[in-house]
DNA sequence: CGTCTCCTTGATTGAAATCAACTTAGGTGG
DNA sequence: CCACCTAAGTTGATTTCAATCAAGGAGACG
């Protein structure tokens, strides 16, 4: 899910951008959309953005969250494949890129990174299938917890920066199904919800047995 | 699902096997699996492949199918993360594959293919997932009949070479789901099935209109 | 001709969706 | 600061779609 910050990963130094201008999203703008022309990719400063499909009949499928210092917008092809909104206030820096051929010829290096994010993100969108088409309620909901944690380290406690709706087009789920579920994680002492979106993994030993 | 045959990717004239084995596999049989050491990748040259991973509760999520031409089992790190199984007779080549790091020295054009293939299996991960999230079972199967057809130009009969397991479980449905599901289609004169794995599309458009 | 495996079909159950209130928490402006 | 307003979250009742349970059929193959 929620992609770790990388360690440099196609870092400025290294001449992918051409420039850098921060750019402020309230909660559920637009960053890009889905058809529309690529030629840029964007950095998280603060806030939470969602990559995102949408289907007829108002369905929507989550397919990626990212928190700060996370990359996203990359694109092989000269148009975006999916939308990117902002999940809540959110600020990014927008770097115009290249086309990939020149980057590579620049560098070889580049295009090895890129490739390495490439599979990075292709392995993360697998376990995220296998979770869409196998995982029950409570194992989605249990895998988010866990691995949303990530992002926190040092702490039980985390925070939730999206809502339900959310978390639910991540997972598969209503909005009520992923209440529900939490609610009975509390019951069962395994999570604390401190407010709705202040959750603490009091029993992580059994959130893990539930994940799976 | 199934990827297109594509033209001349990472071919052979760019370095990149060192060897070219044929192997043969009978119905089931495993070419490799998750957490295996990669140290090649594979060609198809007749039956197909299934790229799979396994859940507790004998739980089965197949991400993808690959058919004669395809390429599978690139690996970005030194271990397999799913399994790679032959659902019917097949033939492969296997490639031994030297480190990545040593191709893209050798040809700048490697790297770049790769990361175009990567980027490619990407989208249609995340496509796959948008479908496990989202589709109805009636979605899901038409999409499927849809897409397996694009192998079969200038005809309007498919012939499945997998099970309704297998695509039960690319799909995230049950056997009986998908049978029952084709017979539907049939009785609505969607498709036609002359055996259970000859199936012809009769009315596409009223297919593609199912399919979402 | 029997024996697998695969497929289909029917009956029933069940997990999650849907429908419907109601509550809570932020945010804004008087 | 308080009152209101709205978006977000919870909870309950009911429905529904697909899973599960259970039997049969239909091919393929020795």
């Amino acid at each position: 899910m929620v992609t770790a910050p990388e360690d440099g990963l196609v870092p400025c130094s290294m001449g992918m951008q051409t420039a850098g201008a921060v750019r402020h999203f309230a909660q559920n703008q637009q960053i890009f959309r889905e058809g529309d022309a690529a030629g840029a990719y964007f950095k998280v400063i603060s806030g939470v953005v969602r990559t995102c499909r949408f289907l007829s009949g108002g369905r929507r499928q989550v397919n990626d969250f990212h928190v700060p210092d996370d990359l996203f917008g990359f694109e092989m092809g000269p148009t975006r494949h999916h939308s990117a909104e902002a999940a809540c206030r959110t600020s990014v820096i927008r770097y115009r890129h290249r086309p990939l051929e020149v980057l590579a010829a620049n560098n070889q290096d580049i295009a090895l990174r890129l490739f390495a994010q490439a599979v990075r993100s292709l392995s993360r969108a697998q376990d995220h299938a296998v979770l869409l088409g196998r995982y029950t309620a409570i194992e989605k909901v249990a895998t988010f917890l866990l691995d949303w944690a990530t992002n926190f380290h040092d702490t039980d406690e985390i925070v939730l920066a999206i809502t339900r709706q959310d978390i639910g087009d991540y997972l598969g789920l209503t909005v009520e199904t992923v209440s529900r579920i939490l609610a009975r994680m509390e019951a069962n002492a395994v999570i604390e919800l401190s407010t709705a979106r202040r959750i603490r993994l009091t029993n992580q030993a059994a959130l893990r047995e539930l994940a799976s």
